[in-house]
DNA sequence: CGAATTTGACCGGCGC
DNA sequence: GCGCCGGTCAAATTCG
């Protein structure tokens, strides 16, 4: 099953902060499922994940596969939207609500807008947009984070490759999901040009194996890959192909502090072994879902 | 010493 | 058919 819905966030508090970041995906085989909630007690300002937003395929895998979640809560995807719109940028809730669902050309789809006074990421396909795929092309999630949100998600990767692009001043790396041998899942990290603070990362494909649990994925080698793939990334993209052939890793100070903040994140992460929602109306959503016979 | 990254070469899609 | 470009491969290098 691959991830359904990602990135439920961010929750704007005062001076642009956000308290929280939530993913939501479903796990386990088509007989056993569970909805898990990764909720990361994050409340770093620079830090933006993408809003809810899935694309129709995932939806209806997703509503013959668990019928009865839409049985006894048929609603709260709706609701979870409804939650999220004042979030969105225009774009999104206009083209929705006119629901033409034309064609559409990628590069339009994943223009973006002023967010919360950040770059807004956003989902190539959503909302039942169609988009013209190469031959070989898997459908593809795009995101814009900040350095510290590069290695936010829960995956392990590995770097094959880094390119210069045309037209962009810096190279975009290229990396797969080094979790399972033979996953298609590939992860592409560059930086804005429009905001070279942040970086722009596609998804392509799905995993074709489970996420790796939070615990198990903080211990030993792979909280050392989280660590380790955050800085060689930022050391990669930090610097604009002109001057690449001496790449400048960042000051060791700051090197380190990204460092200690991804800690943070994922102590954070391992402390909520419970389901934790600290957002009343999620909190409530996803009761209702719990309540609606998923094992929480 | 094994694993991860780097980087030039290679390949396939696409436009002309 | 040819050249450009993005994506991948794989040997060399670096890292822990």
């Amino acid at each position: 099953m691959p991830p359904f819905l990602s990135s439920l966030s961010p929750l704007p508090l005062e001076n642009n902060q956000f308290l929280m970041t939530t993913d939501y995906y479903f796990t386990g085989g088509t007989g056993d499922a569970d909805l898990e909630a990764v909720v990361r007690g994050y409340n770093h300002p620079q830090t933006c994940f993408s809003p809810l937003i899935f694309e129709q395929e995932d939806h209806d895998i997703v509503l013959s596969t668990f019928p009865d979640l839409f049985e006894t809560s048929s609603t709260f995807f709706d609701e979870l939207e409804e939650l999220y719109k004042p979030f969105y940028p225009q774009s999104l809730i206009s083209s929705s609500d006119s629901g033409t669902g034309g064609e559409t050309e990628p590069e339009k789809v994943q223009d973006k807008e002023s967010f919360c006074g950040l770059t807004t990421p956003v989902v190539a396909g959503a909302l039942g947009v169609k988009q013209k795929r190469r031959k070989t092309q898997h459908k593809r999630v795009v995101k814009e984070v900040r350095a510290e949100g590069l290695s936010s998600d829960m995956w392990a990767w590995r770097k094959y490759g880094q390119k210069p692009i045309k037209g962009s001043p810096y190279p975009r790396s290229y990396y797969r999901c080094s979790s399972l041998k033979g996953c298609l899942a590939r992860k592409q990290v560059e930086r804005s040009q429009t905001d070279p603070e942040m970086f722009v990362i596609t998804y392509t494909a799905d995993h074709c194996h489970s996420q790796p649990t939070r615990r198990s994925s903080l211990a030993g080698t792979t909280r050392q890959k989280f660590s380790l793939s955050k800085t060689t990334a930022a050391k990669s993209l930090c610097s604009p192909i002109s001057s690449s052939s001496s790449l400048s890793p960042p000051p060791k100070d700051e090197e380190q502090q990204m460092d200690q903040r991804s800690e943070l994140v994922l102590s954070d992460m391992v402390l909520g072994d419970d389901f934790f929602v600290g957002f009343d109306e999620l909190d409530r959503l996803t009761s209702d879902l719990c309540y609606s016979g998923f094992s929480c």
